[in-house]
RNA sequence: CGGGGUAUGGCGCAGUCUGGUAGCGCACCUGCUUUGGGAGCAGGGAGUCGGGGGUUCGAAUCCCUCUACCCCGACCA
């Protein structure tokens, strides 16, 4: 027939229009013209505006006093997103590709793990969240509703109700295990104080799974299959990031791991072995004994009038004293376990307390409190600043590094003195040990291989085995093939979506903007006329090669605004688009275009010619 | 929830102390000149000064009150 086949490109739609000669009339004879299904090619980001005259580029100079983070401030300059209210954003259409081409990859890799999408609502009913007892659990963070016949609801931070109720309706045999559903929804958390942009916003895009098991070695191996799904989303979406253990919190279960892109503005410490695996959220990491043993005394125990000295550095300060050999005593909230209302839990002078930690001493309350000045007060008759172990009328608690150190500083209970060259079992006894301190950089590593490193990390990713937790709440059970009821055990799996996208800007952008990485980029080649409406000739080469490049399944922006140079350049570059063209007079007359990688220092000359060639070529990673 | 702060055009800010009828930069619109790193000149549009109440001849400015937002802390994917 006369017509070629598939040479009308639709812009950005990865579509091509196929011509198909038609044998006989009618609309359903098999073989018909028509827009082809999406041609895959992960150079070819969704949308179709690939013009700047025909796309909303939203670039601004200044940004809002209040964004902190450079993501957060890049997201604002490049017209990425606009806040709506505090924690809502609106996701403009350049924001907008850079979140579904995230979302793609998520997608593709938990399809190819073997997970069935699916789609639960936004908002759901009070009585679902009453059967697992979360209603009355969840604090504020839960967003409650009523609707117009005042019946409860709420708009979900996650979905293990949902889910669970779903499963117990569906699943009624071994047979159809395991399962791992998942879904890309839109969750709503009222965070106290959201910041930092979509980093931490209220309303949040999120990719969550949950899978269904007889047994905990099935949901072992989904549980691996996920981490290793994660690392391979993670690693296409260009990040450099760290699995690694993490508290299993309020959710409870098992095994939990969390996935970290490591940036400086990450909220989260996590603690690393420099020689062996071990890695894990400095929450849960575990500091051990130190192995030399404690020192024998060598100090007379003194009362020394210490006044004016309320913390650890003054006294190091004022009388030349190592951290390291004087003991915080700080009062925390007791449980019912104990009789009196107060516990005191002993670190070292250089060491934090970790709130995880004490929280799981069944001596100490939870959540964890620390004790007001006025409860400190009338228990021993000192202030915060001037507490020991000694003579202290409370249980103690002492860290393991606690337990080690001889000839050691701490408050006397009496306001304005310390004692000094404390030693344990001689002028007090030791107390019970435990391990209550955050790690430190240079710890030895739990493992016994190498010693720690910490590190801050964005969390994009959580793996968690939930157990039995919301499955024997709600009778979520199958038969087995004994024909008995058997209480599912499950597995869930978070990714921030929406986060991803900020925690790639924090690990990605230079003084001039965004750099984004391959797969994730809002376009992919950048194309720039120098004085386009000067030459006739310059604009139909543009054009020409504008076509071509669509043709070849590459994102472009042609940037056709007849804009001035440095505008343009400064534009795409803090828009943060991987590949440069610039076409002007002089190169064109000699037949040749220039190219530039974002992070490239100079740009070079290419063959017109084989221009689309070349990107391609890059593209691939070739050249 | 505790402590601190802010609210003036789309954005960033001055003006508030000492009351006199609102201004600067960026952005936007028009025209001309420009065009290889965020152009110049000229002209122009746009603000219930967060809301309500009060004091006063007169309030962005002083007083009361409410709201929103931000920062620090505790809390949390």
């Amino acid at each position: 027939m006369a017509h070629a086949p598939a040479h009308e490109v639709r812009p950005g739609s990865g579509r091509v229009f196929l011509f198909v000669e038609h044998k006989t009339p009618g609309p359903y004879n098999g073989a018909v013209s028509g827009w082809s299904p999406p041609v895959p090619d992960i150079t070819d980001p969704p949308g179709v505006a690939m013009r700047t005259t025909e796309f909303l580029l939203a670039t601004v100079k200044e940004v809002p006093s209040d964004a902190e983070v450079i993501s957060h401030q890049l997201m604002l300059r490049a017209g990425m997103i606009r806040k709506v209210a505090a924690g809502l954003y609106n996701w403009l259409p350049l924001g907008l590709r850079v979140l579904r081409r995230v979302e793609a990859i998520v997608r593709e890799e938990m399809d190819a793990s073997g997970a069935q999408e699916l789609m639960m609502p936004a908002v759901q009913p009070a009585e679902l969240w009453q059967e697992s007892g979360r209603w009355d659990q969840y604090g504020p963070e839960l967003l409650r509703l009523k609707d117009r016949h005042q019946r409860e609801f709420c708009f979900g931070p996650t979905h293990e109700e949902v889910i669970t109720a779903l499963a117990r309706d569906e699943l009624r045999s071994y047979k159809q295990l395991p399962v791992n559903f998942y879904q890309i929804q839109t969750k709503f958390r009222d965070e106290i104080r959201p910041r930092f942009g979509v980093m931490r916003a209220r309303e949040f895009l999120m990719k969550d799974a949950y899978s269904f098991h007889l047994d905990q070695a099935s949901l072992q191996r989904t549980y691996e299959g996920m981490y290793d799904a994660y690392e391979g989303i993670f690693r296409r979406c260009g990040l450099e990031f760290r699995a690694v253990k993490a508290d299993t919190g309020a959710i409870g279960g098992a095994a939990s791991h969390e996935f970290h892109v490591l940036a400086d503005s990450g909220e989260d410490a996590i603690a690393f072995s420099d020689a062996g695996d071990y890695a894990a959220n400095v929450e849960l990491a575990e500091a051990l004994a130190p192995t030399a043993g404690r020192p024998a005394p060598t100090q007379e125990l003194r009362l020394v009038d210490t006044p004016d000295c309320k913390t650890i550095q003054a006294l190091v300060e004022g009388y030349d004293i190592p951290a390291d050999r004087t003991v915080k005593t700080l009062v925390v909230a007791a449980s019912d376990e104990v009789d009196g209302p107060l516990v005191a839990l002993l670190v070292r002078g250089d060491h934090e307390l970790n709130g995880v930690k004490a929280e799981k001493l069944p001596e100490v309350a939870v959540p964890l409190r620390m004790a007001t000045e006025a409860e400190i007060r009338q228990a021993v008759g000192a202030g915060a600043g001037s507490l020991g172990p000694l003579n202290l009328p409370m249980p103690c608690i002492a860290d393991r590094a606690v337990a080690a150190v001889a000839d050691f500083t701490a408050g006397a209970n009496i306001e304005g003195k310390h004692y000094f060259g404390l030693n344990w079992e001689r002028d007090l006894p030791l107390p019970r040990e435990a391990d209550l301190r955050n790690v430190q950089a240079g710890d030895p590593s739990p493992d016994g291989r190498g010693s720690l490193h910490i590190l801050r990390g964005i969390e994009v990713g959580h793996i968690f085995q939930l157990g039995d937790k919301y499955s024997a709440a709600m009778g979520c059970s199958v038969l087995d093939e004994n024909g008995k009821d058997r209480v599912l055990t499950m597995g869930c799996y978070g990714i921030g979506v929406s986060r991803i996208v900020a925690a790639a800007i924090e690990q990605n952008h230079d003084d001039r903007g965004i750099i984004w990485p391959a797969a994730i980029a809002p376009f992919t080649v950048a194309l720039l006329p120098m004085n386009m409406h000067k030459s006739q000739r310059l604009r139909g080469a543009v054009e020409a090669l504008y076509g071509e490049l669509l043709a070849a399944g590459v994102a472009v922006l042609l940037d056709d605004r007849g804009a001035r140079p440095g505008v343009m350049f400064a534009d795409m570059e803090l828009v943060g688009i991987p590949h440069r063209l610039v076409l002007g007079e002089r190169a064109l007359d000699e037949g040749e275009i220039e190219y530039k990688g974002r992070t490239d220092e100079d740009s070079l000359r290419v063959p017109l010619e084989g221009c689309v060639a070349f990107i391609k070529d890059r593209l691939a990673g070739i050249l």
